[in-house]
DNA sequence: CGCGTTTTTGCGTGTTTTTGCAATAAAATA
DNA sequence: TATTTTATTGCAAAAACACGCAAAAACGCG
């Protein structure tokens, strides 16, 4: 293997993971330590990654870490490792948008082997950063403030599809009036994806919580598991414990 | 053995395997390891691959490992900005993915109202940006290398679509080759794009130029815009002149 | 044809690049 | 603190490379 080749090859993996580990690469690459070292340092020379013990980080990971533009990241980040405990090797499921997904996607283990359909870009992007996960994006018209995509054609490919699990943002959940939204659009696509998932997973931050928007998507009897980043036992869920779902 | 015959042997050893090896080389052509070196500088003199330690490396094979840093960033800007030229009022566009689409789409003009359908998402984020664009995402398989959906699912949807102007990146561009490509999906996913617009633009940044890979997408007629970053009377052109396209 | 010129090719020689090893230093971990 | 893991440094061997040279072949032209 040519040396281009390999600095190609690290480039790819700590651009697909933000870091890569020095033993990781010797293995994979079939070298000494030293050669990637030195082949590390280059790329560093070239500007194009942060050497650090035991590897090397990305770039743009460093000027996305302080990516506290995404609100609450704390939260979805707990939400999300509740999330992935859901999802088991060989299933398919179903996903909306919204960071707090986002999130979720991100903290999936590595070795996963799974079908993912979604209707979000930006959750296409980051699925494919996994060797083994199958993703298939919902084509559709585009929404430009919820960054899903959505319309007639959407929901027609949603009910040709059968999915274990469904995992979906919120815009609001009540304990008497379920799940509910503002926007028709966004209503009619949430209740077509809850049908075609076996179960479905509600991923929501505890703000969000005791709210009643305008739309029904669905009563609370349909969701299969709440997931917020409180413990389960705290109070704000106990009006939610007495429904029939499952809190995370 | 004539020269040439040793520089196209080595050339479609670079384009069947992206890569070759000095070494091999003069196992195969049975000269030595000076002519070889000879013939791959020769090769380099007139811009048709990479000369690395130990080898060569085919043009296109350019990894994608450009995240925050794309690759010819400025070359791909000046595409863009020809290519917004093309666009009016109205129109009815699909666009391809890869980075200089995306370069082209930043620099659309605000007010631009317009139906874009795409095969990428980080496009269709991209295009969302602008409030008079109509954004339709063609969904599907998700590649993890190109980052566009494709299979047949999205080759249906594009023969439903009828679009005044395609436009595509290009992995490999050739005066008598036309466009080419190295994988078969992706070749029968630019046929099909190129079958459902009225015009075709490829944006091609030099060094794509006079390259031909394995499978073919169309002779280089089928294409009504070839746009470079180079000056329209630029000699490297002048090949592509005598054709029936226009160049930009 | 003859003769000078150019092109092509391989060889020898010295240089550079690449790579792994060993010894030592530094950092992380328990 | 002790121990393990990871880095650094210098060194040496192998591989790849560059350059000049010369023989052979191809070419041009009177």
């Amino acid at each position: 293997m040519l040396k281009k080749e390999r600095h190609d090859f690290i480039m790819r993996q700590i651009n697909l993971h933000n870091r890569v580990l020095t033993s990781d690469l010797v293995q994979l690459l079939n070298v000494s330590e030293d050669t990637i070292r030195r082949d590390l340092q280059e790329l560093v020379d070239e500007n194009l990654l942060y050497k650090v013990h035991g590897g090397a980080l990305s770039k743009s990971y460093h000027s996305s870490f302080d990516d506290s533009t995404v609100y609450a990241r704390d939260s979805k980040i707990a939400i999300g490792k509740k999330a992935v405990q859901l999802i088991k090797d060989g299933m398919v499921v179903l996903t909306g948008g919204g960071t707090t997904i986002l999130e979720f996607v991100k903290l999936l283990p590595q070795g996963l082997s799974a079908t993912f359909f979604t209707i979000s870009p930006l959750v296409a992007v980051e699925l494919a950063k996994y060797n083994n996960i199958e993703v298939i994006l919902i084509g559709g018209l585009f929404s430009k403030n919820s960054q899903v995509t959505y319309g007639g054609q959407v929901i027609t490919q949603l009910s040709e599809i059968k999915a274990d699990l469904c995992l979906m943002g919120t815009s609001a959940i009540h304990p008497e009036e379920g799940l509910t939204d503002t926007y028709w659009e966004i209503n009619q696509l949430k209740k077509a994806m809850l049908a075609c998932a076996k179960r479905t997973g509600v991923l929501c931050i505890s703000e969000k919580l005791d709210i009643a928007l305008r739309l029904r998507v669905c009563p609370i009897e349909s969701i299969s598991y709440l997931i917020t980043e409180l413990d389960v036992e705290h109070e704000s869920l106990s009006r939610y414990r007495e429904k029939e779902l499952n809190i995370l």
